[in-house]
DNA sequence: AAAAGCCCCTGGACGC
DNA sequence: TGCGTCCAGGGGCTTT
């Protein structure tokens, strides 16, 4: 699931029940995840009042009025449920939800256009892989499930955050201004390595994935093969591509959270109200199909870069 | 510094 | 139906 769009759904869905809330109770199921979760884990988060959410890359950051920040990766298959509160009491979450579907967003309490996908609302009993369930002070719990356990959460001090080494590496938001050619061009001038792996190196933009720079480079019109030197001129500056390349990558990522993520594989069997941008792939997961640029006629093709599938049409991106 | 490879883990799809 | 094989959204770590 979680590349930036799919992290940003979650927390945009959680943002409703978590934000702002006490957390009476948490439940710690497993000593570990990818890491062992911190030390006193469910202590220190209980009786905590989560003050805001925030995203960094493929992080979700849950700031507490502790002074501490809970970071949480999604790793590949990590994933939230909301139940909502019993009837009758108050809160945000859908009122009367059916099994295993969202209302929508509706009158319910979950404002008009917010993303909705990666949830399921349930009032089901626990289920295989439930890591971690939050209580909160309106009697919503949120339940952590993550079948390969890739996902890890960390407590640090929000003063450390910046200089924590998860995140000091990190390189630039797509979303945010400082994605632009000159900073591309400037810092892909040189290599050598695939196009592909400098823009899945979260030290150069953070947040992109195996999906999502596939469908950039669509977007854009160019070779996921070619090195990412050719991004720049002899002298630094940036190239053609890389002046196309920056739209492709924010609008594609805004597709996507508009569609509220994507989802796939671990989830397509999942009840609820999933994220849609799957179907708008032009290129993920669809070897042999015509490209669907008008005009083009050419084919999709995979292929393997780094151990890792790409997509791209050999004809219109060169 | 940059690049390549390996590893963590479980489950679903597919072929025989 | 059952078993083996391959593959999966990530990223840290080690080796070249």
């Amino acid at each position: 699931m979680p590349e930036l769009p799919e992290v940003e759904t979650v927390k945009r869905g959680l943002e409703p029940v978590l934000a702002g809330r006490r957390l009476v109770r948490v439940e710690q199921r497993r000593p570990d995840l990818r890491f062992p979760l911190p030390e006193r884990f469910a202590e220190r988060l209980a009786c905590r009042v989560v003050t805001a959410l925030d995203r960094r890359a493929k992080y979700m950051l849950w700031h507490l009025d502790s002074g501490e920040t809970l970071i949480v990766h999604l790793g590949m298959s990590g994933r939230f449920t909301i139940t909502p509160h019993a009837a009758g009491s108050r809160s945000v979450a859908p009122r009367t939800p059916r099994q295993g579907r969202v209302p929508g967003p509706t009158s319910d309490g979950i404002p008009e256009g917010q993303a909705l996908g990666q949830f399921m609302y349930v009032t089901g009993a626990t289920a295989a892989h439930d890591h971690v369930v939050f209580h909160t002070e309106d009697g919503a719990t949120v339940t952590y499930n993550d079948p390969r356990r890739f996902g890890f959460m960390l407590l640090v001090p929000g003063t450390e955050l910046d200089t924590h080494p998860l995140m000091r590496g990190l390189g630039i938001e797509p979303l945010g201004n400082g994605l632009n050619a000159v900073y591309l061009a400037m810092r892909a001038h040189g290599r050598k390595a695939d196009l592909k792996a400098f823009l899945l190196d979260q030290r150069i933009v953070a947040g992109l994935g195996n999906i999502y720079v596939s469908e950039a480079l669509h977007r854009a019109g160019i070779s996921p093969h070619r090195a990412a030197g050719c991004l720049a001129k002899s002298e630094g500056r940036p190239t053609g591509r890389c002046e196309r390349l920056i739209p492709a990558i924010r609008d594609v990522l805004i597709a996507a959270i508009e569609a509220g993520g994507s989802s796939l594989r671990d989830y397509r069997h999942a009840d609820g109200a999933l994220g849609d941008f799957q179907h708008q792939f032009l290129v993920y997961d669809r070897d042999g199909e015509p490209c669907q640029r008008a005009g083009c006629g050419g084919m999709v093709r995979r292929t393997i870069q780094a151990g890792r599938s790409t997509f791209h049409c050999t004809s219109c991106q060169r």
